[in-house]
DNA sequence: CCGTATCCCAGTGGATACTG
DNA sequence: CAGTATCCACTGGGATACGG
């Protein structure tokens, strides 16, 4: 980009399109699937039925569809061993366990206001 | 719950009931509206129409539903001024911005990792 | 076992209009 | 200005089947 060279900043064309990527992965990432995926897989290596049992509801489709998405984003890495049945296996990368502090701590969120939560519901619902 | 009064701990039935309540709680709030609501609401106190400028891309529906929800679940507070015309404030309660700190560190962990993975996935995507 | 493709329905979410 | 309701297009996501 031509104009780098005149200042050591980003331009403004540069600014949006960061701000647009970040966007677009914040959008990629944040959501439920994704995250729960990120979380279940931890710091082990799991195979996709592994995966896919360790989190209720989630299907075939969707744990495929996200584990493409996380893989393609940098976050997982797919390791495909040639035998017969066929084994594929997942591992979260640098950059996914970095993530994955953080969504540990809205887990932990959670259990800890989960008793807020729950009477805040009770007033909202009556 | 009767089973209570023999040992300390939670009995079977609470711990699912528990486990399926933080689920829910995490299917409400792990979604894209909601978390930028929060990290946009930040620490001000911020009109509905001032939120959604805030927002881009957000419907006027999905807004109020998503306000609704965080109300309900006591993550934001809502003050309705009776003056003409009306005058809706939202902010974030305590809960709010407990969840908040760890969207900030979702956001930074996307700017970080933005050069990384926008490589990935141009190896990917080849 | 894992992945992709196809079909298909339900529910999401946008646009619009009306109320307080 | 903010909220709710209605309508409807569209796609997200489940079920299923087949391929590697």
């Amino acid at each position: 980009m031509v104009t780098k060279q005149f200042n050591g900043s980003l331009d403004e064309a540069d600014l949006t399109r960061a701000d647009s990527l970040a966007r677009e992965i914040f959008s990629d990432i944040a959501n439920k699937w994704a995250l729960l995926i990120i979380e279940s897989l931890g710091e082990r290596t799991l195979r996709f039925s592994e995966v896919r049992a360790g989190i209720e509801g989630i299907s075939h489709k969707m744990l495929t569809q996200n584990l493409r998405m996380l893989e393609r984003n940098g976050l997982v890495d797919r390791t495909v061993h040639a035998t017969v049945p066929p084994k594929v296996e997942y591992t979260l990368t640098e950059s996914g366990q970095a993530l994955r502090v953080t969504i540990d701590g809205m887990c932990d969120w959670t259990h800890t206001y989960l008793g807020h939560i729950e009477e805040s519901r009770r007033r909202f619902d009556g």
